[in-house]
DNA sequence: AATGAATGAGTCTTCATTCAT
DNA sequence: AATGAATGAAGACTCATTCAT
């Protein structure tokens, strides 16, 4: 289920590479159903009993490109969140919700992961990356009492990893005639510093 | 696009209905093009070319899918809307968040709008949605000024539109081990008003 | 094999008639294969079920276009050779010629004709054609010996029949801009009498 | 339109050639429509992914086919047009119909041409056809003057090679019980001498 | 290790024909 | 007699994957 063979000779690093490169266009255009393996190959400059070689299945690939990605967006993630370990809330908040806006320059992620819903294979991957996101966030709203006034902590820290990823790419990729990414993130930073502020009326 | 024919025979609105129930499930289950136009036939108990008699495409298929549910959602929202127009501000965020979090009973629509991402044809349907529930809710936002400090009505319209939307199809479908309806009914309550009465620090 | 019942009322006639016409016009656009037995019915203004009534199969339906238009050209030749059955030969051959070349104005039976080469049924009627023209032209050659100094009779009378209707097809369709009707008509008599009065060197 | 892939193993030869003679025979049997792709693929011991790796269409096929043998029937007529330049024009016509008769014997190639007729593309190929086979015709009629009395060389080329073409088959194909190739030749080639010495009536 | 030819199950869609109303 | 809804066999084409070279 993991690549086949982990790259031993610079060739075969490089030939991992363009595979992954081309993988990440064609699924970013043609989405998991309409992209062509054989395409991919080739795009790549790579044949096909290449690729298969180092991706044992679409799948495989897919799910190659998806770690890859997503693993730096958890580490940018990390970085924001421990360098605004002693600013004040506000400041820390702005700090995170900008790092995660910017993250979504390399739009494509996001589209490979929404098509990856479908693919059993995510959700490994997804659940990992849930629970180290909701760690890291759990403990910063943990550190933060009782200034952040939610109780259910791992609630809100799903909500606020999933509102701000998920509205992001609503605004910059669906509608960008609506905003542009600065504007985004100080809506976004009001909209957590609400949510983490108010009172519970529940 | 729209059905080849309208149903004149009470034989064929009973057709129409099995083939968009056996669509429904099959769309939500494998995804736009790991459903089986074939299948769905079968499984309507009708016989595939009765099915390309009503939906000359699988495409037109979905979009009649997508398009009747979606307006449904619409009906609700419009409704929730009236019905607190009286309220407090509390009050009536909680009840059209709560409308909207019901709405996602019939969660298969979400499933299907992502599913028709892809599809050009959906950009119209969820062009003029966004265009009704965004008038709708700006409305109301301009309606409880100055209790509402945001000032960006469009950008705050489409955020809560999204927000709403997409956590809780967040929650109730991919992590429903961490909350129920209930529950995320008063976070994202807490969240929109939050957001609502907070400052812009921009 | 031959329509299932004689048109006894006039709405039965107007029907067939309809149906006749959307068929010719669908067989000449689309080809046999290509036309649409469901579309011609349509465009007939008659449902599936009565046309149906009247041509029990596609194949029918084709048939007896056929076998109506061909007739007609058969009558027109009758006619040239009868009338000109006084003349001297060069003006006998370029009547008939004549008269062969304008039936082409009715070009669509040439299209069908060729499009039912490869329906069975074609042969029967194409066969009786044949023999009648052929004896025609027979007779006719007959007649002119020893000026018409053809040896073959029948040989010479499927040549020529087939010489002027396939030439005349391969100029005015084909290739238009080659010639029009009337150099046609000068250039096909020179063949046809040249062919009469030159000496086999068999 | 033209192969896919140019082979580079040597079993992919073996592939075209082994669909190409398959294909040929299914589609002079059952014609464009009535051939079927998987049937000639089976027939071919091919399987049907193989087939469209080379020819990317059914059209492809087709076009393929025409070509191939079209091509050939041209080097014919040009070889013997060539061979008879210092012969007197009995003996030159009589073996260039010779040649054009002989070309026959792979006669599918008609029908093939004939079915093509409704696919645009072969147009490009027929009028190449046209154009070259024209050319020859012309330079042969040219220098054979005055003895060739016909004046309009284009039209006349035209019918020459259009009248050898289809009468040959309308014939040997069609009514094989009236002559064989050797009385056809003696026939047509009275026709062609008769036609080219007759004076112009216009 | 690489190559790319070959495979074939799977899918959408069409259309001649039937038959209940 | 007419209607038109329903049928379903059939066929073109795609693409993930295998394997001989």
């Amino acid at each position: 289920m993991s690549p086949r063979k982990r790259p031993r000779q610079s060739r075969s690093g490089a030939t991992v590479d363009a595979v992954l490169v081309a993988a990440r266009e064609a699924l970013t255009r043609d989405g998991l159903d309409g992209a062509n393996v054989n395409e991919i190959a080739a795009r790549a400059g790579v044949s096909i009993g290449s690729l298969y070689q180092y991706f044992p299945s679409k799948e495989a690939l897919v799910a190659a490109l998806i770690e890859r990605h997503t693993r730096a967006a958890l580490d940018r993630l990390d970085e924001a969140l421990a360098a605004s370990a002693l600013e004040p809330l506000e400041v820390a908040v702005s700090r995170v919700v900008s790092a995660m806006v910017r993250a979504h320059e390399a739009e494509e992620d996001r589209v490979l992961a929404r098509e990856l819903d479908r693919l059993g294979r995510l959700d490994e991957i997804q659940a990992e990356v849930d629970a180290r996101a909701g760690r890291a966030i759990a403990r910063f709203l943990e550190a933060r009492r009782p200034e952040v006034r939610r109780t259910n902590i791992e609630l809100a820290s799903l909500l606020l990893i999933r509102a701000v990823d998920l509205l992001t790419h609503a605004v910059l990729v669906d509608r960008p005639d609506v905003a542009d990414a600065r504007a985004l993130e100080v809506e976004l930073t009001a909209m957590v510093l609400g949510y983490l502020t108010s009172e519970s009326s529940g």
